[in-house]
DNA sequence: GCCAACGTTGGC
DNA sequence: GCCAACGTTGGC
């Protein structure tokens, strides 16, 4: 075993995740008619966000799947981690948005897990009810200023976030 | 489109 | 290692 699987073994926290994605550019409606369902994510490139990836994910952790920068910004539905991380492979494509011309296949700086849909909710959640809710008061993705589009959910937070939109 | 907040870069 | 300049995110 190598000293990255054993410290994933110390260091994981989470079940569950947060992730962001701007609908016009990746909807969970896109991530829904996929082959399969699944999409790898990539274009991620902040290093903490990575890092959650490649240490703290693991396959069948659940996800919020957030809408961001759109007209009502929230959680629209449920994605499940579908690999472990690998190097993203926009890193390496000159024509690409994410071409990274630091990064290199054999040390590659970057990398993506697959995502899979697994439900989407009757209701979006929205960011506006999300913060009137004060079991959520302590989300990491609710704190002002917060940018990452990767954070960690607590089971409790995961569980509101889960119930509310099942009985809306 | 504005702009606050934050991350990254690079000169020194 | 500091920090100013710059780029990005994302709510509004």
């Amino acid at each position: 075993m190598c000293a990255r699987n054993i410290n994933k073994q110390l260091t994981s926290t989470s079940q569950y995740w947060l992730m962001k994605s701007e609908p016009s550019v990746f909807s969970i409606c896109d991530l829904f008619n996929r082959p399969n369902k699944i999409e790898p994510w990539d274009g991620v490139r902040n290093y903490q966000a990575r890092n959650f990836m490649r240490d703290n994910m693991q396959i069948g952790d659940l996800v919020l799947f957030y809408h961001s920068n759109c007209a009502e910004p929230g959680v629209v539905g449920l994605a499940e981690i579908a690999s472990e991380a690998y190097a993203d492979p926009s890193q390496f494509d000159a024509q690409s948005d994410f071409f990274d011309p630091k990064s290199t296949p054999d040390n590659p700086r970057w990398l993506l897990v697959d995502v899979r849909w697994k439900e989407t909710f009757a209701h979006t959640i929205t960011l506006q009810g999300m913060k009137q809710m004060p079991q959520l008061a302590q989300m990491q993705a609710l704190q002002r200023g917060n940018r990452l589009s990767i954070t960690p959910v607590t089971p409790a937070e995961f569980n509101w976030v889960l119930s509310t939109a099942r009985s809306a």
